[in-house]
DNA sequence: ATACATACC
DNA sequence: TACTGGTATGTAT
C-alpha cells in the first residue's frame, strides 16, 4: 500500500515517514489525510531530508535485491525449492503444540495511567509525551492518527485538542511492579518485555488449575470504591467490551456476596487468562489484552488481535495455526518491521502465505538468519518455552540536545555521560571493555565510534578516558568545522562478570555425576531418568550445547553444506572447544618447554586468538567466569564422547549405539537412523521436561527449547550434508566420524565431533567419571585431569579455578596476567596534543576533580 | 572488532 | 521551535 502511495505521489512520499496504522485503535482512518498533514509539518526539515536520504539507501538494497532475483535461474529456484521443502519438513517436526504461552500487553500503558489519575482525561484525546515525541495515546486520540513514536507537534497538528502529559516513570514502575505481582502468580518465571508487556508459560499453572478448589479462583471486585467501579474503571474505550464478566466464559460465575461482587473463575485456560486480566483491572484499574497460543511468536500476534481489554486464543492445532497464519500480514510478526515489510513487498509478499509460497526466492535472496525466521513465521513455529532472561550486553546512555557545538561543552556533556553510565554500572556492578561512542550531528546523521580495551573498565575516569579520546578523533577529522551536534550517547559492553560467583557447583555435579538429575543445560542432564546403571555410555552422539549461540551456528553453516560451495569448509572456526585447545596447547609447550621465549610467545600469542575466537562462539572467555564454566561442560560432554568412542572399540567401530534418552542399545551406526530414535526419545520424555529439574534452576526451559531447535537444524544439516556427500565418499562418512584419528575431518560438526583430545585416547579413557559406588563422585579436574581427593566440591572448584589459572592463562605468558594497555598510552599522548590544540585552555595541574565544570582542560588531567 | 542498520517498546 | 532513549541483534566490512 505504501509503495503504492509512493508511486502516485512521487518522489516526495516517504514511507518511512507516513502513518503507522499497524497499531490497535487505528483501523479505517483517513490515511491519506493524515499522511498530507504529516507530510506537509515536516517537509523541509532537517529531519525529513535525513529519511529521505534513508529511504532512498532502503530502495537501493531493494533495488540490489531485485537485481538478483532477476538473474536467478529456474534450476536454481528449483533446486532450492527443494531444499526449502526438506527444511520445512525438519521444521514441521520440531512444532511443539504442548505448550500454552500467554503474551499480555496493557493498553496503551502510560496514557492509561494518567487518564487513571486524572479524570479529567478521560475524555479528551492526550498522549503521554513531549512536542518533541510521544511514548503512547489513548484510543481516542488514535483516531486522529496520534500514535507513539510521533512527534508531540505533528499529533498537535492532526488534533489540535490533543491533551498532551509529560511521562512519569516512576509511576509507570510502580504500576508495573503490581502487575507484575500478579503475572507471578501464573508463572513465576514469566519474561517481562517492558514495564507494561510480557510472556508467561501457563502450563504448569493450568496443570495445577484443574485441581484448585473455587475459592481459590474466587476473585472479589475492587473492595473500596463503590461496588460499580468496574464501569468507571480507567481507560474509556467507547466501544470496547468490558473484560468483567457480563458475557461469562463457560465455567465463570458471577456473585455478589454480602461483603461485595466477587467472581468465580473457571479452570480452562481462558478462564485462567480472563482471571489475570481481572486481577489486573481491579487492583490497578487498567486494563490489559493477552493472546494464548503455543508459541511466543503467535502469542504476540494473538494478543494484539482483541486489543484493547480482549483476549484472543488461538487453539493448539497445527490446523488453527495454519490457518492462523495465512492471513497474518507480515508486519505483524515480531521482528518485521518497516524496511523488511517493504522489501518483502517488493517481492510480491505482504501476508504470511505468501511468505510461505516464496520460501525459495527467499532463500536465495536473504540471510541464512533472516531465512530461518521467515520459515519460522511462515509455519507459525515459534518459542515453545520462554527463555530465561539473559544477562545484559550493554549498558548505555545518550540525549538529544539543541546544537552542541562548541567543544568543551562537547566534551563536558561527554563527561557527564560517563558519569551517568558508570553511576548506573556501578547499580549492577559491572565492568565492560568496550566503549563506544555515539554522536548523532543537526543532520541527524549518526556515528559510532568504539574501542575495545584489553581489560574491563567501570569507573568515570576510566570510561571518559576512552570516550573522550573517539570524541577528539571525530572533532579533529572534522577540524576547522565544528562538529554540530544534536546527540550524544556512551555505551559500554563486553561486559565480564565480576569474578566469583560461582555457579560452577551445579554444572560439574551434573556432567561428573551423569547419574544424578542435573539441571544445567546438557543433554544428560535435561533427560535423563534417574536410573542407576547407565554409565556405560557408549553414546557416540553428543548433542548440542544448549544455547542460543549453538543454533546460530547451525543455521549458519547448514545452507553454505547444502549448496556445497564450501568443500565442507565453511569459514566458520573449528569447533574444537576451549579445552581441547588449551589441553592440546599445554602439551605442545609442555614438549616445547626447552624452545626459547620468543617461540613460546608466538604461541601464546596463537592461544590468546583461539580464545578469543572461541570467546565469539561461546560468549566470553575469561577462565573464571560463569560463561567459562558453560565451555567447562561443553568438554565434559566432549571428554564423554571421547570415552565412548574409545572405550567400546580400542580402535574399532561398534555396532550399536546406546541411546543417551532410554539408555538402550540401538542396533545401528547409522547417525541418521539412531537420531530418529533420540528424537523419538526426547519427544516422549519432553511431555514434562520440567519434572526432574530443580526448581530454582534457570536453566531448563529454555534449555530445551534451544536443544530443539539446535536438534532440528542438525538433523536438517546432516541429513543434506549426508545426501550430498554420501556419493563420493559413500561409507567412509560414518566410518570418519568415530575416527578419532579423523577429527579434523569433523571440523564443523560440532555436535558429533567424536573427541579424543589430542587424540591421546588413553587420557580420555583414564577419566571415567563417575563411581556409582553410593559414596559420592570422584572427582576429576578437567584440567589436569587429576582425580582430586576430596569429594567437597568448593575445595574441588577452587582446585580447578587454580587449575585453569595456572595451565591456561599463566602459560599464556605475562600477557593476560599483566596486560598491557595501549590506551593509557594514547591518552598520555592524545591529552598532550589536545591541549596543544586548544590554546585557550592550557595544560592543567589540577588535581582531579578540582577541575570546574565546562573548561576544557578539565578534560585533560 | 567496528560501523551501521533494523527492530522493539 | 520541535522527530526519544535503552537494548539487542543483523549485516557488511
Amino acid at each position: 500500500m505504501e509503495n503504492e502511495a509512493a508511486s502516485t505521489k512521487g518522489e516526495g512520499f516517504l514511507s518511512r515517514m507516513a502513518l503507522n496504522d499497524n497499531k490497535a485503535g487505528m483501523e479505517g482512518l483517513n490515511r491519506d489525510k493524515i499522511n498530507k498533514i504529516i507530510m506537509e509539518t515536516s517537509k523541509g526539515s532537517r529531519f525529513y531530508e535525513n529519511e529521505l536520504k534513508r529511504e532512498q539507501q532502503v530502495n537501493q538494497r531493494i533495488e540490489k535485491m531485485m537485481l538478483q532475483k532477476a538473474q536467478i535461474t529456474e534450476q536454481q529456484l528449483k533446486k532450492a525449492q527443494a531444499q526449502v521443502e526438506r527444511m520445512a519438513t525438519e521444521l514441521e517436526r520440531s512444532r511443539d503444540l504442548s505448550r500454552v504461552i500467554v503474551h499480555v500487553d496493557m493498553d496503551a500503558f502510560y496514557a492509561a495511567v494518567e487518564m487513571r489519575d486524572c479524570p479529567e482525561l478521560k475524555d479528551k484525546p492526550m498522549a503521554v509525551g513531549s512536542m518533541s515525541m510521544l511514548s503512547t495515546s489513548n484510543y481516542h486520540a488514535r483516531k486522529y492518527g496520534v500514535r507513539a513514536a510521533m512527534p508531540g507537534f505533528i499529533a498537535k497538528k492532526l488534533c489540535p485538542n490533543l491533551v498532551i502529559v509529560p511521562t512519569n516513570f516512576d509511576k509507570y514502575r510502580a504500576v508495573s511492579d503490581e502487575i507484575r505481582e500478579i503475572f507471578a502468580d501464573y508463572d513465576p518465571h514469566f519474561q517481562p518485555v517492558s514495564l507494561d508487556e510480557a510472556y508467561l508459560d501457563f502450563t504448569d499453572h493450568l496443570e495445577q488449575r484443574q485441581s484448585w478448589p473455587e475459592s481459590s479462583r474466587t476473585h472479589r471486585f475492587r473492595a473500596s470504591t463503590e461496588p460499580e467501579v468496574k464501569d468507571l474503571s480507567p481507560v474509556l474505550f467507547e466501544d470496547s467490551p468490558s473484560s468483567s464478566p457480563c458475557l461469562l466464559g463457560s465455567d465463570g460465575v458471577a456473585a455478589t456476596a454480602g461483603g461485595g461482587a466477587f467472581e468465580v473463575f473457571g479452570t480452562s485456560v481462558e478462564e485462567a487468562v480472563r482471571e489475570m486480566r481481572f486481577r489486573i483491572e481491579q487492583k490497578t484499574m487498567l486494563t490489559a489484552s493477552a493472546g494464548i497460543a503455543p508459541n511466543m511468536m503467535l502469542a504476540k500476534v494473538c494478543s494484539d488481535k482483541n486489543k484493547p481489554n480482549g483476549q484472543y486464543r488461538l487453539p493448539p492445532t497445527r490446523e488453527a495455526v495454519m490457518d492462523f497464519v495465512q492471513n497474518l500480514p507480515v508486519r505483524k510478526v515480531s521482528g518485521i518491521g518497516k524496511v523488511s515489510e517493504k522489501m518483502l513487498n517488493a517481492l510480491g509478499i505482504s501476508s504470511c502465505s505468501h511468505l510461505g509460497q516464496q520460501m525459495a526466492l527467499l532463500s536465495l535472496l536473504f540471510s541464512d538468519t533472516s531465512l530461518h525466521h521467515f520459515m519460522q513465521v511462515s509455519l507459525g513455529l515459534g518459542s515453545s518455552y520462554i527463555p530465561r532472561h539473559e544477562e545484559r550486553k550493554s549498558m548505555s546512555t545518550e540525549r538529544t540536545f539543541k546544537e552542541l557545538s562548541k567543544v568543551e561543552e562537547q566534551f563536558s556533556l561527554c563527561r557527564d555521560l560517563c558519569e551517568d553510565l558508570a553511576e548506573d554500572m556501578k547499580k549492577e556492578d559491572l565492568k565492560g571493555k568496550t566503549v563506544t561512542l555515539k554522536l548523532k550531528n543537526v543532520n541527524f546523521e549518526v556515528k559510532t565510534r568504539a574501542l575495545t580495551l584489553p581489560h574491563a573498565v567501570a569507573t568515570v575516569d576510566e570510561i571518559f578516558a576512552v570516550a573522550k579520546d573517539l570524541l577528539k578523533v571525530e572533532i579533529e577529522n572534522e577540524s576547522p568545522q565544528p562538529l554540530r551536534l544534536r546527540l550524544m550517547g556512551v555505551r559500554i559492553s563486553a561486559f565480564v562478570s565480576p569474578d566469583d560467583k560461582k555457579p560452577l557447583q551445579r554444572s560439574i555435579i551434573g556432567f561428573l555425576q551423569p547419574g544424578k538429575t542435573d539441571s544445567s543445560g546438557s543433554v544428560q542432564g535435561m533427560h535423563q531418568k534417574p536410573e542407576k546403571d547407565h554409565h556405560v555410555q557408549t553414546w557416540t552422539l553428543a548433542r548440542p550445547p544448549l544455547t542460543q549461540k549453538c543454533q546460530k551456528q547451525e543455521e549458519v553453516s547448514w545452507r553454505s553444506k547444502l549448496r556445497g560451495l564450501e568443500g565442507g569448509q565453511t569459514s566458520e572456526e573449528p569447533q574444537q572447544s576451549f579445552f581441547q585447545r588449551a589441553h592440546a596447547k599445554r602439551l605442545q609447550l609442555q614438549a616445547a618447554n626447552a624452545i626459547p621465549q620468543e617461540e613460546g610467545h608466538r604461541e601464546n600469542d596463537s592461544v590468546i586468538e583461539s580464545i578469543g575466537s572461541h570467546a565469539q562462539n561461546c560468549v566470553e572467555s575469561s577462565a573464571k567466569n560463569r560463561k567459562s564454566i558453560d565451555l567447562l561442560e561443553n568438554d565434559f560432554v566432549s571428554c564423554e564422547e571421547a570415552q565412548a568412542s574409545t572405550s567400546g572399540c580400542g580402535g574399532t567401530v561398534s555396532e550399536s549405539l546406546t541411546c543417551p534418552v532410554c539408555f538402550r542399545q540401538v542396533e545401528t551406526t547409522d547417525l541418521n537412523v539412531f537420531n530418529g530414535h533420540i528424537d523419538q526419545c526426547l519427544s516422549e520424555s519432553s511431555r514434562k521436561p520440567n519434572q526432574s529439574t530443580d526448581p530454582n534452576s534457570e536453566l531448563d526451559l529454555d534449555s530445551e527449547n534451544d536443544h530443539k531447535e539446535c536438534q532440528v537444524a542438525e538433523k536438517w544439516r546432516e541429513e543434506c550434508e549426508v545426501e550430498e556427500e554420501r556419493v563420493k565418499n559413500s561409507e567412509e562418512l560414518e566410518l570418519k566420524r568415530i575416527d578419532p584419528q579423523n577429527q579434523r575431518s569433523l571440523k564443523n560438526d560440532s555436535h558429533q565431533k567424536v573427541v579424543s583430545i589430542n587424540g591421546d585416547d588413553k587420557t580420555v579413557t583414564s577419566q571415567q567419571p563417575q563411581s556409582c559406588n553410593g559414596r559420592g563422585p570422584v572427582l576429576i579436574c578437567p584440567v589436569c585431569q587429576l582425580t582430586q581427593d576430596t569429594d567437597d566440591l568448593a575445595i574441588f572448584n577452587h582446585h580447578v579455578d587454580l587449575c585453569l589459572n595456572q595451565e591456561v592463562l599463566h602459560e599464556l605468558g605475562g600477557q593476560t596476567s599483566c596486560p598491557i594497555n595501549p590506551l593509557s598510552v594514547t591518552n598520555g599522548k592524545a591529552i598532550g596534543e589536545c591541549v596543544q590544540n586548544s590554546p585557550s585552555s592550557p595544560p592543567s595541574k589540577r588535581a582531579k576533580g578540582i577541575a570546574p565544570h565546562n573548561t576544557i582542560d578539565k578534560f585533560f588531567r
